[in-house]
DNA sequence: AAAATAATTTAGACAAATCTAAATCATTAT
DNA sequence: ATAATGATTTAGATTTGTCTAAATTATTTT
């Protein structure tokens, strides 16, 4: 077992991240990602594919490899643990764990983490309602779609929100949305793409383009 | 309020452990202490005067400044208020906490830490029996003698073991002596300085002197 | 297909933290 | 008081991660 440092770790996370959409990922939208010169992202690359971790030729793009990406999920779920402990032990709000779970995520020790889990019940999903990676890596990987594409009047649970801010959390807890909440679409209005839902017991109200393309919802 | 690197830290932490013994800590000691060569003290000396943590004049020896005493004593409560998290929430042994407590340490974000604290339910030693500095950085210094002072036939409760490893701690527990126990020495024997005690509502046993000098006791 | 533009890499520099080896200062013993 | 010894500092090098500016490669446009 290697250890990795923290900016090697930030590098991969990242990488895993930006894989989800395109195979390969570019240069420039990892420096972006990583808010660092592209520069630093080749110097980087090539020292990360020196210990094997990604696929690299000059002007090609990278991918990680199989171990690359077993690293990359060790560290997210070291990051979604603690963002469990952090809202459901520590009465976090979901706006304030991950700038605190950035920094305890590089604390790499097997036994903490699985230790960690255990007390937390071996949680599925963290306060965003992404999924945890367990101990072999493995992560539920739900059919997730756009609450802006759900079609009419199926009934659909809410699994993630892809904005972690404040500002969204305040709309979604004075709507009383949450993760797990069930809801289904009633109306959409073209002028302004926003639909009209139905959440839970709750009497039916609208909601804008904006906020329903920031939910995750899956079928239930 | 500024951050301090995870080196910085470290070095302010042994400081202040060492300067408990003598008034100021040489270049030897501290490098003795972290395990690292003289001048890389020396440099680092140079740097943590430079941001007024610590009194220096080059061959003079150093003392911590009162604002280096305090980020000492924040790292020093992160530390052991991690610890007593391992121990009680994780089920870590004794011997287990400090290594994973001393990554976890220089994770600084004062809400986690003063939240943790309220979690734990402010608790005034760790594991090991050592105070813990409150949110204000003030640490109950009780009178600790070592359990091979101690007179003839005078009460005594435990309060710390100077000694952390796994080896004491399958000692103590074999012979049921934890932090809180009550015990008193019954007779000394000068031929090996071992001594006869009695702890708790248990028959009365020999300790070796090894033993008797690894344990601190206050009165009670 | 060549020119213009965008993306990427290279070259060279810097700061932090460390090291070794040499030089300097302080202390101790004669 | 001076030589020997031990402690400490300085000088110069190394590694990691970063940067800027220049050079190179890829892509797009005409």
């Amino acid at each position: 077992m290697v250890n990795y440092s923290t900016s090697e770790e930030n590098y991969l996370k990242a990488i895993y991240r930006l894989n989800g959409a395109e195979a390969t990922v570019s240069t420039n939208d990892l420096a972006q990602e990583l808010q660092t010169k592209p520069a630093s992202v080749t110097d980087m690359m090539k020292k990360l594919k020196a210990k094997k971790l990604l696929h690299y030729q000059p002007y090609q793009g990278f991918r990680l490899t199989a171990e690359g990406t077993k690293v990359a999920l060790g560290i997210i779920r070291r990051h979604r643990l603690w963002e469990f402990f952090l809202a459901e032990k520590l009465r976090f709000t979901w706006d304030e764990v991950h700038e605190v779970a950035e920094d305890l995520e590089h604390v790499c020790n097997k036994k903490l983490i699985d230790r960690l889990d255990e007390y937390l019940g071996f949680p599925r999903v963290d306060p965003h309602g992404d999924p945890i990676p367990d101990m072999n890596g493995k992560m539920e990987v739900s059919k997730k779609i756009c609450l802006s594409d759900l079609p009419l009047n199926s009934t659909a649970q809410v699994i993630s929100v892809s904005d972690h801010s404040s500002d969204i959390l305040e709309l979604l807890e004075h709507m009383h949305i949450h993760i797990g909440t069930r809801l289904e679409v009633r109306k959409r209005f073209s002028f302004d793409d926003s639909m009209e839902i139905k959440a839970g017991r709750q009497a039916a109200f609208t909601i804008s383009r904006q906020l329903s393309e920031t939910i995750f919802v899956h079928f239930v």
